[in-house]
DNA sequence: ATGATACAATACAGATCTGTATCTTGTCAA
DNA sequence: TTGACAAGATACAGATCTGTATTGTATCAT
């Protein structure tokens, strides 16, 4: 047996790529076995359904977030700055055309049902990140956390969205995300 | 002739409801034809396509979202008041179960190709609010009233999705969403 | 060498999708 | 009354989609 099976992640990496692209409704198992190069027998023997591609993409994702959030935020000392760090390199990516917007806001968006496997990966990575920013916005001084870490989310997905919507177009608004951030970082923390 | 044909107007907004809901590629014109108790053929001439139905579907939304915001703003006499009002009326909206989103960025996740019809009118009607946003933020002081603009539509854009994401689940961080806007006017304005 | 496994290729089943064709009914105007 | 037209109903064409069945080949371990 090869070692966890290059057909296996050329899948993996073909689906992945066409699902933040395109779509997962707009990305069929014909495509994705196609542009891989791999047999679709092959795709189902590794993935029972479309779904469960979907799936994997999503938890992926979610261990590809949190790892950069990670390496990200290593070198800031202060809980405002990793913040203030995590922010000025999402608008990084949110403003380059690499960026097609944030995979569980995708499916959330394609899939709206709630019972949906994908929709609830989305919701339980969302409430993780919002997790993390109440405790950073705690550490940093805030005088209500939660408040502060809802305004964070609202400004991350908003950029997110922003990316999908002019992808390397003029005009992103996202430009303006570290700045705000650090703002509103401002206004909760007293002693900012 | 009847007054602009009942029969356009039922599947007008049973396709409305429907792409609202479930999304646009998840809906079929079958469906849209049996839920309305319309003719498919009915359907076909009035909108020879179902792109021309989305287009059409995304013009109404369009017209809606802003006869909504002259209507919600008009009570207010400032510009800045103006501000405050439409992001409370949109964070309530925003944290009810009747808010599935915004058509416009919904549109743009599930046809990310700039070229598509509807994508493009998503993007029209975004640059839209953006620059009105622009102007009344100029108009209440702001220093730098684009950066204000661009701050405030990552916030609307991040509530239209955690409505999509937490549809009247628990948890949503729009429940703060017009404080935080006016934390932003108020480091924008000078004169706040 | 031989048997098991991984994989490709292809065809297929059954569902669903967009869009068209056909036929009928009902209504309104002249 | 008759002709024009809006609309319902149904069937269909052709494409596409998920998932399965089948067959053949190559590689690896024993």
């Amino acid at each position: 047996m090869k070692s966890a099976s290059v057909a296996k992640s050329k899948l993996f990496q073909t689906a992945a790529e066409l699902f933040y692209r395109h779509g997962y409704r707009a990305t069929g198992v014909d495509t994705i076995a196609a542009e891989s190069g791999i047999g679709k027998m092959t795709l189902y023997r590794y993935y029972p359904s479309k779904d469960d591609l979907i799936v994997a993409y999503l938890r992926d994702s979610d261990e590809v977030f949190w790892s950069g959030f990670e390496q990200i935020t290593a070198g800031a000392t202060t809980a405002r700055d990793k913040l203030l760090v995590f922010f000025k390199s999402l608008q990084d990516y949110a403003t380059t055309p690499a960026c097609y917007g944030c995979p569980f806001l995708n499916v959330a968006t394609e899939y709206p049902d709630g019972n949906y496997a994908g929709h609830q990966v989305a919701v339980a990575h969302k409430q993780a990140a919002r997790e993390r920013f109440r405790a950073l916005a705690a550490e940093a001084g805030a005088a209500r956390p939660e408040a502060l870490a809802d305004a964070l989310h609202l400004l991350m997905d908003g950029a997110y969205m922003a990316a999908r919507l002019y992808n390397g177009a003029a005009g992103n608004p996202a430009a303006h995300l570290a700045e705000t951030a650090r703002q509103l970082i401002d206004a909760h923390c007293p002693a900012g």
